[in-house]
DNA sequence: ATTGGCATGATAAATGATTTTGATAAGCGG
DNA sequence: CCGCTTATCAAAATCATTTATCATGCCAAT
């Protein structure tokens, strides 16, 4: 039960790698720019990559889900409300632990922006 | 074209008003108890009391969507990892700004807490 | 009370994202 | 380089949510 290298999947992660935002599977597949892939093939690398511990998906609301490189450090995303392009935020409003009602337990959080991206700004 | 006051209208509208949390369209057809209620006329009312204007729905990340009365002032919400019950979070982290890219335009945010509700922990 | 229409409920079907299928092609250990 | 196994492709299947259909029921204006 090995997993293979195949040129697909190298595309697929470095397309991801270079992209430096989280990218969806439709994106990640015109990304990798790799003549002939399928979206069933990125799909499943995409899965593949995030049971492997080097991909992180993003889940934003009302969107697909897109990946991005695990072991970044801490931060959060912006969605531009023009180009549907997801976009990291570093920085954190931190704290966030007052604001839960008594008896509740704090486990993660997450910080969505929305706005214009400056190619759409 | 105008919109009738029926019993199950009532009922899904009294139904949010007391849950005093977000409900997905389940939830408001199981706390509605009004008899032979059914799941499209729930979806219908929702759909009619957002373009009404005193709805709001309340998307999260792979959750079906949430709605809650209008006009609350600015807040965001929990969801509980073991029951998904979403309910509000008063206060907010504020002054955002700071953290987005260069040339980007903020126009809104949404904070999203995860964790366990006071009847889960 | 009558009646024109909007509303309802059960079910079928659209929707959109993701996964599986089945036949073909391509890694990689030997 | 062989051959076994896994990967790929394109299409069809899933899955959950949400919307459309249609016969029938109920609201409300007269």
């Amino acid at each position: 039960m090995s997993t293979r290298s195949t040129s697909q999947r190298r595309a697929i992660r470095q397309a991801i790698e270079d992209a430096g935002r989280p990218l969806d599977a439709h994106e990640v597949l015109a990304a990798a720019n790799h003549d002939g892939l399928g979206l069933a093939t990125v799909y499943r690398a995409l899965k593949l990559g995030v049971e492997e511990g080097w991909l992180t998906p993003v889940e934003l609301p009302n969107a697909p889900a897109r990946y991005e490189m695990a072991g970044k450090k801490h931060h959060h995303h912006f969605e531009c409300r023009t180009c549907q392009r997801v976009f990291e935020v570093h920085g954190c409003p931190g704290n966030l632990k007052p604001l839960i009602p008594d008896g509740f337990t704090l486990e993660d959080h997450e910080v969505i922006l929305y706005g214009l991206c400056d190619e759409c700004a």
